[in-house]
DNA sequence: TTGCTCAGCGAGGTTACATCA
DNA sequence: GATGATGTAACCTCGCTGAGC
């Protein structure tokens, strides 16, 4: 891959300054109408995050890690039978005037290692009571899907990325969840994948820069050793005759670079 | 055709909670 | 058991878009 094949233009001033413009050619210009970090998106898109390996250890596998489980779990044919949320399928109308939180029948079933051995009727209890402690007030609560269910729904994933309301309708069914409950998962899914995109490509722009930061100086330090040449007396004696031409304009002499590159580098 | 309002949706950011070391 | 780090469900806000008028 080369920078052509980036789109990209690098700017390169002088020894210990070079600029590294990595916006594309047809922005430079434009700097202030367009967001920097989503064009280097825009640009490095191509880039699939799933084709390359986790850069960072503070992005999770989750993908890998939810393939595991899903390679883990037995065949379920009927997904319904969740107990996470353990709430009766609610018909569309009236799904979003629920006011009872999903949290109040939080499973023990899903959580992992088995420490959650606490019957499932208690902890329903208890937090309801808390919650009426709380003179009702709808605090925020928060459950953990199952695997069952987040297998399900990376599955889904997989095909759309974005659902719409009767996709979200028919998996919110399956899973015994509410349609909102899908729609936040697929939210928040996304916006995983945008960071682990984003994360994948500021480490190939930074792979990048530091190439071109090499190329830099090596070009450089050519260059230094062609001007050192050049002012030694007689260089011209220690160029082959074919890589002399004669410039047309200003009517000196040039050495061409192809040709004579192997006796300078040396 | 134009302008306005409204609902729906996605993105980005934040908060709150669960889990683990 | 306390605590900090981490993951993530749920929420909030903002901007965009299309429909209806």
């Amino acid at each position: 891959m080369n920078r052509e094949d980036l789109n990209l233009s690098l700017s390169l001033r002088r020894v210990g300054d070079f600029e590294l413009n990595l916006l594309p050619r047809n922005c430079r210009n434009d700097s202030s109408s367009l967001d920097r970090s989503e064009t280097a998106r825009s640009i490095l898109k191509s880039f699939d995050v799933n084709r390359i390996q986790a850069t960072s250890d503070r992005i999770p596998t989750t993908t890998d890690a939810i393939r595991s489980e899903i390679s883990r779990i037995p065949a379920t044919p009927n997904m319904a039978g969740f107990d996470v949320n353990r709430i009766p399928v609610i018909s569309e109308c009236e799904e979003e005037a629920v006011v009872s939180s999903p949290m109040s029948t939080v499973s023990s079933l899903s959580m992992s290692g088995g420490k959650r051995d606490e019957p499932e009727g208690e902890r329903a209890s208890s937090r309801g009571s808390s919650d009426e402690e709380d003179g009702g007030e709808a605090a925020r609560k928060k459950l953990r899907l199952s695997k069952d269910q987040s297998a399900v729904l990376e599955e889904s994933f997989k095909e759309h990325n974005t659902l719409n309301p009767k996709q979200k309708l028919t998996l919110a069914k399956q899973l015994n969840l509410r349609p909102r409950q899908v729609e936040v998962w697929f939210q928040n899914r996304r916006a995983r994948t945008k960071l682990k995109q984003t994360e994948v490509d500021c480490e190939f722009l930074k792979r990048c820069c530091e190439n071109l930061t090499e190329e830099n100086r090596r070009l450089q330090k050519e260059v230094m050793e062609l001007r050192s040449l050049k002012q030694t007396p007689h260089f011209y004696m220690h160029v082959p005759p074919a890589a002399l031409t004669m410039c047309p304009s200003c009517e000196r002499v040039a050495v061409s670079e192809s040709q004579f590159r192997p006796q300078i580098r040396s």
